[in-house]
DNA sequence: ACTGGCTTCATAAACGTTTATGATGGAGGT
DNA sequence: ACCTCCATCATAAACGTTTATGAAGCCAGT
């Protein structure tokens, strides 16, 4: 077995590969005599069509790529999750490209990702952070559309994106804070590369500044571990603790709160907190947590969605013999609403029944 | 841009394609003059080569599947940054194949999977779940080898496999729950299907027996709402809850602490509770989950070097014009060991230093 | 002056498909 | 009997690489 080839179909049933080629394909122009014959031969020897060679001959791209950074997130779960759904039907093979090593960001590796997806002639990219200017360049010499999720595209192009609305998200956040009466926050986030950053702070800043409160803004590299250390290094030098801390995403979170347990802060008493992105153990927490949901499958659904259909149009236009170019509509950008799950972190006493 | 090929390399620098492949490859039986005028020129008009197109040339597989099932548990995360750690130096591109829909297996969805990746020539597959037995036999066929995490291999050839000793596991968890004093277990798990179930199970009961235990094993589907509906059913069938709930996985965990919270059954005062698996928040779940802990890291990073030995030894061979059929060795096949990490639900008062 | 060997390169065939082009034969019309 | 048309198929070229084969030029050794 093995390295059977279409060739191998056509010496058994004494068929041309032409032949083969069409009946294999459901393709018009064999008799229904032939094509049966083909089919049996090739259960019966164990042809399986390559790829390669397909995708050499018609030019066709079958794969897409999700751009990824620190997979340990578990937002990305259900982002892909999403993605899949929205692709199920079309035959892509998605693959997930991780351009972070050990959990950090790293050029490089960006870099040669990229190289390998334009190498391996991928039919599309969603990418979940801003990927270099000279990488978006290239892709898009090669005709690769680009869906940006949570992350800013480049001014440039109008480049599909799908996000978060994270500044009214946040707005919600200091207004729920606001109402609190607390006036004194902390917003722990990570670098601005991951450009949901600039929306999600610029909205805790007109929150606060709307309702007379006090905002520092506390960066920390994208993980638990350095979430912990530069919290710990903040509180070193204060006198006193903030009323109020907002982690800015999941890994902060984690961080922060191992950092909160240690020192023995209780929470809501001493400090509230309240975070970006929901996850499956945030109810389970003590206390459980009020947390500001993304619907990030939603995200993935969408950003699925708006990817297939850029590359079904692009396909489109090449059988018509025009520009390979993608096309960018502007309603291919969508920002999806966040909503506020409350629970009790925040300083509530709500009983959350169980959802579903 | 786009669409450069080889032969435009070639026409610009007047080399014959042949120079020009060697000269990009690295190749020796090029002058110093030529290679730098083709790499020169390459660079200069954005050549990038199509790999569809070296692959179907040179009969090479360039990427490495993992086959998951139902990625919503993040247990995965540890065990795929386990998996690029022991292929980050390699060339391979590693790509993750889910065969659940919406979270739960799917048979025709391995079906489609595994021809996909052989119409596509994968290198190499590492299976985190039992594949049917056609779908071994089929990659069988096309010479590609197979290892199996953390599930069984089919009896018949010896597959390569890297677990978790699930039965010595077992028995601490048991060991741990008898000094307890505890003689009443509920072991809530998954099914047969992921085939740690089985080491995980006979432990279990082992350690039972040797202490004059008693455990009721109860089977759910293997996700959250699930076993938040099945342990339902059951408590609602019995006139006392048991004394200990030993969670099979993660999410059956997950859905058991959402009943237990519903119920207002207080851990471990009423019903101690230990699981498979640590994860992230599990330090910070009230109370702080005593739990057994795989190393998955560890378990991907074994697979992926194994994967990766058999492979390179597979393409040595093919050289030497031997064999294709993967060779795999005894010692392919590996356990390595859990360690119980002691929190405050099994009832043992611990406080727990943060690790590292 | 001739041979042999080495280096550098070009030519063309191959990898496994799809498909443009055209051949064949039979049915149907006149 | 001839022509046309259509359905069915075969032949061969293409996709973008790599590589087997061998040619050309040069140098050294005899």
């Amino acid at each position: 077995m093995g390295k059977v080839t279409i060739r191998d179909v056509s010496r058994v049933t004494g068929l041309s590969t032409y032949t083969v080629s069409r009946a294999l394909s459901g393709a018009p122009g064999v008799s229904a005599d032939s094509r049966e014959q083909v089919l049996a031969a090739a259960r019966e020897i164990g042809y399986i069509p390559n790829r390669a060679a397909q995708g050499l001959r018609r030019g066709s791209r079958d794969s897409i790529a999700v751009i990824v950074a620190s997979t340990a997130n578990s937002y990305y779960l259900d982002l892909m999750t999403g993605i899949q759904q929205a692709l199920r039907h079309f035959d892509w093979t998605v693959i997930i490209a991780d351009v972070a090593v050990d959990g950090v960001y790293n050029p490089r590796l960006e870099d040669r990702i990229v190289q390998r997806l334009i190498e391996s002639r991928t039919a599309g990219v969603i990418t979940t952070l801003t990927l270099s200017p000279e990488n978006t360049a290239l892709l898009a010499n090669w005709d690769v559309p680009i869906v940006f999720v949570d992350s800013a595209p480049p001014e440039s192009a109008n480049f599909p994106s799908v996000t978060t609305d994270n500044y009214n998200a946040s707005l919600m956040v200091g207004d729920h804070l606001a109402e609190h009466g607390y006036r004194d926050w902390l917003f722990l986030v990570y670098p601005r590369r991951w450009t949901t950053r600039i929306d999600r702070e610029r909205g805790i800043r007109d929150a606060a500044s709307s309702h007379n409160a006090h905002v520092e803004v506390l960066e920390s590299e994208n993980d638990e571990d350095s979430a912990f250390r530069t919290l710990e290094a903040y509180l070193a030098g204060s006198e006193r603790i903030p009323r109020v801390l907002i982690a800015g995403n999941n890994p902060l979170l984690l961080g922060a709160l191992r950092l909160i347990r240690d020192r023995g802060i209780r929470i809501p008493a001493d400090m509230a907190v309240i975070g970006y992105d929901e996850f499956a153990w945030a109810s389970l927490l003590d206390p459980p947590l009020t947390v500001l949901d993304e619907d990030s499958e939603a995200i993935g659904r969408l950003a699925g969605q708006t990817l297939a259909q850029i590359i079904n149009e692009q396909v489109e236009a090449a059988k018509r013999g025009e520009s390979q170019s993608p096309v960018y509509r502007p309603e291919y950008r969508r920002q999806v609403a966040g909503r506020l799950i409350v629970r009790r972190s925040c300083g509530c006493h709500v009983d959350n029944e169980r959802p579903r």
